[in-house]
Order: C-alpha cells, then sequence, then structure tokens
DNA sequence: CTCCACTGATTGACCAGTCAATCGGTTGTC
DNA sequence: GACAACCGATTGACTGGTCAATCAGTGGAG
C-alpha cells in the first residue's frame, strides 16, 4: 500500500515545496516550474494535486488558519482572566512564527497583507479572526475586566494589528529576532493593550 | 507658455489617474493602457513621462511619504506632552486617509504591506518612519513621561501596526468609516498606546 | 489489461515596453 | 505676414518574452 502514501506523501511534498519558495521570492515571482523544482517533482504533478498555483497558496492559508480560528476560540472558551486570554492568542501566533516562520511569512505577506489579491478571497474567514478576538473583549467588558468605551472590534483591530507588524518587523529583519525578543513581545503586546483597556 | 504648463498637466493627470486604477484594481491587475485611458491619454505618453510601470508607483509613494516623515519629525520637534506628539501622528495618518482614501489605500495595500515588491524596494524609507517614531517614544522615556522598560522601537512598531491596522479596516470594510469613527480612532489609539506606556 | 500516478514538451494568452510616424506650436528669416 | 525649419509632445500598432495550464504519453502496481 505505497500507493496511498506515496500520493498523500507528494502532495505534502508539493505544499512544503511552496511555502519555501513562496517565502524566498514571492507568490507572483514564483513560477509553478520552482515549486516542481524544490519539490523534486515533474511540473505536471502539481497540477495532478492541484487546479491551479492559487490553490497551492489557498490550501496553505486555509490549513494554517483553521487552526488560529480555533486556536482564538479555545482561549475564549478556556475562560480565566480576559488579560490571559488575550496573551493566549498572542502566544499562538507568536509561537506559529516561532515555529515555522517560512509558513508564517508566506501567510502574512501573500495572504493576510495582500488585500487586493488572496486578501480579498479570504476576507470572509479573515474577519471571522478579528471577530472572534472581538468576542474576547466584548466578554471582557461585561465581566467589567476592560472598559467599556471603545468598541470592541477597534480594540480587536488593534491589537491584530499590531501583533502582525511586529511579525513583519520580524520577517524583513526591521527588529532581530531572538527567542527573548519573541518573549518580551507577548509582554510587550498585552501590556500596552491590556492597561490601555482595563479600567483604572 | 501652455506648453509648459500642458507638459505639468499631463503628468499628474497621468499619476492621478494611476491611483484610481491602482486603487480600483490593485498594481499588479493593472495594464498601463488602463492607466492610460482612465487618464485620457495615449499608451505611450506614460513612457514618455516615466520609465516604466512600476516608476510611477514609485512616484506616488515618495511624494506622500515624504509628507509623512516631515510629519513625524515636526511633532517631535515642536514639543509638548509626549502623548500628544503621538497624537499628532495618528491624526497626520488618519487625515491623510480621509483627505485622499485611494492614494493611502494604494500605498497601504502596494507598498506598505506589500513586502515582496515595493515594500522592499522602500524598506529604508519605511523603516525611517518607524524610527522616526521611535524617537518620540525614547524621548519621551527620557522625560520621564513613558515606562522605560519596553524598547522604543518596539513600542512604535506596535502604534503604527495598530494605525495601519485600522486603515486597512476602513478600507475593506471591515469597520466602518465615517468622520466620528476617524476621530474616535485618534482616541483610542492614543488611549490604547499611551496608557499602556505611561508609568502609574 | 486497467488504472492512475507521473512526466515534460507544447500551446496560447497576456502585457510591458519599443519605436516609427504624426501633430502642433515656436522661432527665425526675408 | 508668409514660409520653413525645428523640436518636443503625442500616438498606438507591434514585438519579444514569460508562464499558467493542457494533454498525449510512459511506466509500474494490482
Amino acid at each position: 500500500m505505497a500507493s496511498k502514501s506515496a500520493t498523500v506523501d507528494k502532495r505534502r511534498q508539493i505544499l512544503d515545496a511552496a511555502v519555501r519558495v513562496f517565502a524566498r521570492q514571492g507568490f507572483h515571482a514564483t513560477r509553478v516550474s520552482d515549486i516542481a523544482d524544490e519539490a523534486g517533482v515533474a511540473y505536471g504533478l502539481v497540477y495532478h494535486y492541484f487546479r491551479s498555483k492559487d490553490e497551492v497558496l489557498n490550501e496553505l492559508f486555509a490549513e494554517r488558519w483553521s487552526l488560529l480560528l480555533a486556536a482564538i476560540e479555545e482561549a475564549d472558551r478556556a475562560g480565566g482572566p480576559h488579560r490571559d486570554r488575550l496573551a493566549a492568542v498572542a502566544s499562538f501566533i507568536v509561537d506559529s512564527y516561532r515555529h515555522d516562520p517560512e509558513l508564517m511569512k508566506v501567510i502574512i505577506v501573500e495572504v493576510t497583507r495582500a488585500a487586493n489579491s488572496f486578501g480579498q478571497t479570504h476576507l470572509a474567514e479573515i474577519r471571522r479572526a478579528y471577530e472572534s478576538i472581538a468576542k474576547i473583549v466584548a466578554d471582557g467588558q461585561e465581566a467589567g475586566a476592560f472598559r467599556s468605551d471603545i468598541a470592541p472590534l477597534f480594540a480587536s483591530m488593534t491589537f491584530y494589528g499590531a501583533v502582525e507588524q511586529l511579525l513583519s518587523g520580524w520577517i524583513f529583519d526591521v527588529i532581530p529576532a531572538s527567542d527573548t525578543n519573541f518573549d518580551q513581545a507577548k509582554d510587550l503586546l498585552v501590556t500596552t493593550i491590556c492597561d490601555g483597556l482595563e479600567p483604572r
């Protein structure tokens, strides 16, 4: 039964190769042949597993974004101080980058921030993340843990924007990306946002 | 002497048309002929005034970004409470969007966040903005107005990321863009960031 | 023999940038 | 004032190169 697992392997192999090439050259600048070469596979095989070059990126995004959405919803469902729930979200995103910087680079650069191409296609899913974070804020407001004079979606956008900007900073070497900075960053984010949100 | 001013007009006409088309379709999806059509001008004339399609966008970015850099540096030079200096920066950016949303959309979507294409080219100039904001934070820390345990560049990235994310939210209708929200946003930003930065 | 993963040469569309031709206005000469 | 020489602005058909996607075929497993 090597065939089924070989099939799965080849598909995965192509996806993983695509991450590397997209991260290195950007989606637009990579030819389908680059992906095939990187994966050590024939050009046509990419089209055996994917309908188009776009679909390769869509698949990569869908895989990871669903994990993010799950993590955010889980952070809220888990209960505990609302400040810690936001910390869990920041932590998940930062750790995603720490664990697989190339994939996160691709997702941020080519989808999340590529509002005119893939960002448009996935806008609804991206918005879901904003809304889930906003729900954490809204819950916190109801519980009296956060001040109520700021719209939850505004706070959510601010928070997410700050996180993504830090990742971008690491990705493009605007700020150094050591492990220390990763953990500092989580603290900074939560401190900055929450001390602004909590009533005094 | 109509010839000199006609020349200037045509160049401007092409730049303005490019803003509209880039905002509508995105840089990649717009053909040079789209720009020419929108400007009511022949295809080849675009190449009379600009060396390439890229140069059109570069010009648009350079024009506006230099204003932003000047505004940030002016905000710091002007003195006053450091909180207000950050408020001035947020205000300038938000008002830039209020005044010319299409241009700001193009600059954010196609340059600032297009890290694989134009963002790369203009990285140094973009970084200058982060650093100028960081200087405001550092000055604030020295004066005792801001807590000193957060690296200025981190704070700067967080702040700028939050601002840009809000603009993105308006651009793509994730959050409504009424005048009220513009001013709310300035307040939200400054309150969130500074109440997290100020010593208690 | 059948099926399907796999191959890679070929095709067809697309588009940035080129260039030779035209237009219209200005200057200079008698 | 008439004419010509000149020159930069303007035009748009055309070219060359680039790729995404297709498809006819190969080989190996069951």
